[in-house]
DNA sequence: CGCATTTGACCTGCGC
DNA sequence: GCGCAGGTCAAATGCG
């Protein structure tokens, strides 16, 4: 039993050293590579519980197996307790003993190191991502500045697809820039569609107070249309209950009631009351045609904390508006992409996510009334009917979804944009799509992996910029 | 008394 | 310009 015993623990030591060798000489965190660490927490949890078996290992075995170490490390009761014992033990187990110990203490030092390792880089992403919005919001300045100087006709034939141009035009210009690597430019900008969207109303603010312009009025007016296309795109809920208001784990305060033409129904109009000022609005009205079909549609971010029963919701529609926002923005026509429609459908139901370009704006439209068909019944089994449990169950692989779902045709776009202007430059923009892709592929296969990664991505946009939905933690889709 | 809701007035955009 | 519909505001009202 005790060679069995110490056996597993030198195949222990054997594995994680190995390990640990193989972490050390390629580094977790590479833009380049498809290896990413977002959260040091969530890719130590194997590796440290594995640890922590070791240890506990070796403490169970110091008590069960009293052997002198020689090395006066234990200060445990057992140690000193039974040294007479220790001593009596063959010499050979002792140099065994040493030997895995010192192998053990190798090994945390070595975690330790690249846990300091995997801190740096983190920390280096931090500042890589603080650069390049600093590039990006000089890049935003320059370009206004440019427009500035240009023909008034010109800016007067422009429609509501300057925001498709300017995120177009800042992809590029980020990606030509030498100085930034290529994916790091493409990880920023699938990071935060909306802080684009602030950089921009910070420019036009820059503008007015500098030029009192006609001009720059008008492109305040653009700016502001732009703003109000954000703002607008909307997540429409529906939802079999007989309450008059679903329950989303945020605090709603009524502002109005409206009678919907052709709708007995009034239609109710709330405003997030659980931070000042706080955007968020929605509107509840039931089904004309079903009463019993509540139809909740969200509309904003939130710019507070929420509670984790209202981040679920608020992921998806931060998600789905930012699906929505990038994906009609980026078509030439100003058309929502049908693909959009492919991908951002539900792996369990076909039926269960809709996009509406008819409506005065973008609307993604998530029917929960429709339950019992396809795969989605086993999902939701033996989860209780609440809202709050299916948000909770939607919301992951919504969010997952829609995200992957914009940055893909984000990349698509962009990669048509590149080749038209460059040519040559396609395929490598056309690898790393690739590259995207099985990224994508790969996440979304592991849900495990794909939920720590986008609680890391939230996390560190979240604690970069408290203004964005807490929720996205958000964004787009907290 | 403070807060939430109600409700009529008002604003805005759009089509004719 | 006018009317309609959707959306918002704010004073009045209700409730704990």
């Amino acid at each position: 039993m005790y060679k069995k015993l110490t056996n597993n623990i030198e195949d222990t030591c054997n594995n994680d050293l190995s390990n640990a060798a193989v972490t050390q000489s390629s580094p977790m965190m590479s833009f380049n590579g498809k290896r990413l660490v977002v959260d040091e927490i969530d890719f130590f949890t194997e590796k440290k519980k594995k640890s922590e078996d070791v240890d506990n290992q070796l403490v169970h075995h110091q008590m069960e197996l009293p052997i002198n170490t020689n090395l006066d490390l234990l200060i445990t009761k057992s140690s000193t307790s039974n040294r007479s014992n220790m001593e009596e033990g063959p010499s050979e187990s002792r140099d065994n003993t040493r030997n895995k110990f010192a192998a053990m203490l190798a090994e945390l030092h070595i975690i330790n190191a690249e846990n300091q390792h995997l801190r740096e880089l983190v920390d280096q992403v931090n500042n890589k991502y603080n650069d390049l919005h600093k590039d990006l919001t000089k890049l935003m300045q320059k370009q206004h500045k440019n427009e500035i100087n240009g023909a008034i006709e010109e800016k007067d034939k422009r429609d509501d697809m300057i925001i498709s141009r300017s995120f177009l035009d800042i992809g590029i210009a980020t990606k030509e820039d030498p100085s930034q690597q290529h994916s790091e430019a493409k990880l920023q900008e699938s990071k935060n569609i909306t802080e684009l969207m602030e950089c921009k109303n910070r420019d036009v603010v820059e503008l007015d107070s500098g030029k009192d312009s006609a001009k720059s009025r008008r492109d305040k007016h653009e700016s502001s249309e732009t703003m109000s296309m954000i703002k607008k795109a909307r997540v429409s809920v529906r939802t079999k209950t007989d309450s008059s208001m679903i329950s989303d784990g945020c605090q709603w305060r009524k502002y109005g009631q409206k009678m919907a033409k052709g709708n007995p129904c009034p239609r109710s109009y709330y405003r997030c009351s659980m931070g000042t000022a706080c955007p968020v609005r929605k509107q509840v009205q039931r089904n004309a045609e079903d009463l019993s079909v509540l139809i909740t549609t969200y509309e904003g971010q939130h710019n507070h904390v929420l509670p984790p029963t209202a981040k679920a919701i608020a992921s998806t529609t931060s998600a789905a508006a930012s699906m929505l926002l990038s994906g009609s923005m980026l078509s030439s026509d100003g058309l929502i992409y049908p693909n959009i429609l492919e991908s951002a459908s539900l792996p369990f139901s076909q039926n269960l996510a809709t996009l509406s370009t008819s409506a005065p704006f973008p609307t993604i439209t998530l029917d929960l009334t429709q339950s019992t068909t396809n795969n989605s019944s086993q999902l939701l089994q033996g989860a209780p009917q609440d809202n709050q449990h299916i948000y909770s169950l939607l919301s992951p692989l919504l969010a997952q979804k829609f995200m992957s779902s914009a940055t893909n045709i984000f990349y698509q776009n962009h990669q048509t944009k590149v080749s038209s202007l460059h040519g040559s430059q396609g395929t490598e923009t056309a690898s790393f799509v690739d590259t995207v892709n099985a990224a994508t592929a790969a996440i979304t296969g592991d849900p495990k992996f794909s939920a720590a990664v986008m609680a890391a991505i939230t996390s560190i946009i979240g604690s970069s910029h408290p203004n964005i939905n807490g929720t996205s933690g958000d964004p787009a889709l907290q």
